[in-house]
DNA sequence: TAATTTGCTGTGTACGCACACACTATTACG
DNA sequence: CGTAATAGTGTGTGCGTACACAGCAAATTA
């Protein structure tokens, strides 16, 4: 196990000083052709990497990463990812990294400008963030490619802005899942009910991608079925009203409910008790584990949140501190839960 | 954001050089008691953690870290964790981090002998292993323990020879969950087929521990039905023969097939193309995934065999580099994978 | 020709820590 | 009383890199 190379021993065998080996790695000019060739010859042929640890001591220099994310206020989604975040932090805080936290209130567009802004001014060196406003993120990642902030994307994918990385799911995918999870086992004529109860800031994208899969598997593997596609705004007051009058409607041959979102929880009283109606819907917040663990619903899609906010900050860090480049996409896998594995996720 | 403390600045605050704070940090002694009391008092004030790169800097220290699993050879399973190593390696790579591989023929004690034996021989600073051949294992764990040499188990639990670490699934659970996934859907009487191919080297704890929560899962939610355990040698020269005659004599009410491990591909000619025979795995091997997409298997649980290689190199990094304790135990989440899901694991 | 610029090179220091070593008091003992 | 052991303390060096700075010769300018 011969030592790793140092700037050091490529001085001793160019016969120059390690200024001059220094000036060639950092790319500074002021070299001569020929010792710059020379120089470059013996690192390639010693397969040089500098020393990370040398290096980062001597910049001394803590990266610091601008999380921007929604604040928590009701539903858990954004405190999951802000965990993550905490334990790559833990992690990886001996290696000059420092995460801080940019909590926009979910949906305000001046919220998310002050603490964008914010970022900007604060002399960061990169950003992770999910874009949520459409419009304030686009905004926001022109301006950090403008200065060369590096960003990572989590949640949801703006591909044309090239983040560094992207984290997050395959919706359409997802939604076949859910297809072929809801019609496991049934094979009698039915009908499905896609329950799609949007936020304000929702991105719709996201949850017609879903619907889209969704049907292709049901188009491709049944035969004789029907599905049926309820949109509400999730701040409608007649919102339970409006649910149980549709699922009356459609109960007699009711197989299964596909609920697109985490917002199961708002609709939990309206869900029909009876056996053979399956539910299925999207991501482990406290209120859906409860549903899980009630009989409400009987699986749950599970996008990994937590492992979206650690991964991102792996990436970072493997972008700033050790200098190489991250994968351009990380699909999270598509977790089933069930009451009978929920207590590991 | 105030600079982290160093050992100067310690020093300086408790009047003292930084000799002495250093004998303090690492217990070497000979400080005066209130000059010991005086430092640690003012590390904890400060929450003082030594800086990563200047320690491994000055220890120019690469960490050897031993890999003792066996070598691939029929069955993919075993080139997962593997895979996962080498994916940390990478990440961790540039930290004085070195894996070294002792990949041993399954199930051959010599082989394995011979390979735990050069680890110790190697002087290496931890080991990750898979406990495969109990005895032997057994027998090494104890040596490593008597050196203080720190190993991570995964796969398999010694709880009593105390690893760093343990990373692997609670076998309980997930013949429970196997249950619930197999009797989704399925209310009339029926037989559910529990299949126990098992190899030489074969840890039937496991297997015994998934079939008691198979049948603690269908207790309690089921009425009217009948569980058949067939156990089987899978080197059984007419194998194929007999399983073919236990599926016949229970097919009129079959219902459901529970393959308690990764051999499902052994038998995969025997599975009955019954749409209405609903047939659980384990482990996403090459042929198991071939099942899967040709409809001969409906769901594969997935013990993220990648995941655990990675998660025991971070664990070493914790312990040997940050100084960090890892957790003691790493349950690994029951994924549950079908053919919709199956590309992204 | 002297003065200045330019191109190239080497030196020195800092970064935070670990550890070997040297040093000073204090105590013990013959 | 002198020597030796001992407890407690400080100093110095090296780890590999980054960068400011100084030096020095050749080329250019005044």
């Amino acid at each position: 196990m011969a030592a790793p190379p140092t700037i050091k021993e490529i001085a001793k065998r160019a016969n120059v000083s390690i200024g001059t080996v220094d000036r060639v790695i950092h790319k500074r000019g002021k070299v001569s052709k020929k010792n710059q060739k020379l120089i470059e010859d013996i690192m390639s042929e010693l397969n040089y990497t500098p020393n990370v640890n040398g290096r980062n001591l001597s910049l001394n220099k803590t990266y610091k990463i601008a999380l921007l994310i929604p604040e928590e206020i009701d539903d858990g989604y954004w405190s999951a990812p802000l965990e993550g975040v905490k334990k790559a932090q833990n992690i990886f805080r001996s290696s000059n990294l420092a995460v801080h936290y940019y909590l926009y209130k979910k949906d305000v567009e001046e919220s998310f400008q002050e603490k964008s802004n914010k970022i900007l001014n604060d002399d960061c060196d990169g950003v992770i963030m999910a874009p949520q406003l459409y419009n304030e993120a686009n905004l926001f990642l022109r301006k950090c490619a403008e200065r060369s902030l590096p960003f990572v994307l989590i949640d949801f994918n703006l591909s044309d802005m090239e983040p560094l990385t992207y984290i997050g799911q395959n919706a359409f995918q997802s939604g076949r899942l859910a297809g072929e999870l809801l019609s496991l086992g049934k094979n009698e004529s039915s009908t499905f009910l896609v329950m799609n109860i949007t936020g304000k800031g929702d991105k719709n994208v996201i949850f017609r991608r879903r619907i889209e899969g969704f049907q292709s598997y049901l188009n491709e593997k049944l035969k004789d079925f029907k599905v049926e596609v309820f949109s509400i705004f999730a701040g409608d007051i007649a919102l339970k009203q409006k649910i149980n009058e549709k699922i009356q409607k459609v109960i007699p041959d009711l197989s299964a409910i596909f609920i697109t979102n985490s917002k199961s929880y708002l609709i939990a009283d309206c869900l029909p008790q009876n056996e053979s109606i399956r539910v299925l819907g999207y991501d482990l917040l406290m209120k859906n584990r409860a549903l899980l663990k009630d009989g409400k619903i009987q699986m749950l899609i599970h996008q990994r949140p937590i492992d979206q906010g650690y991964m991102a900050v792996e990436c970072m860090y493997q972008y700033l501190v050790t200098k190489q480049k991250p994968p351009e996409e990380i699909v999270i896998p598509l977790d089933i839960v069930t009451p009978e594995n929920a207590m590991f996720y």
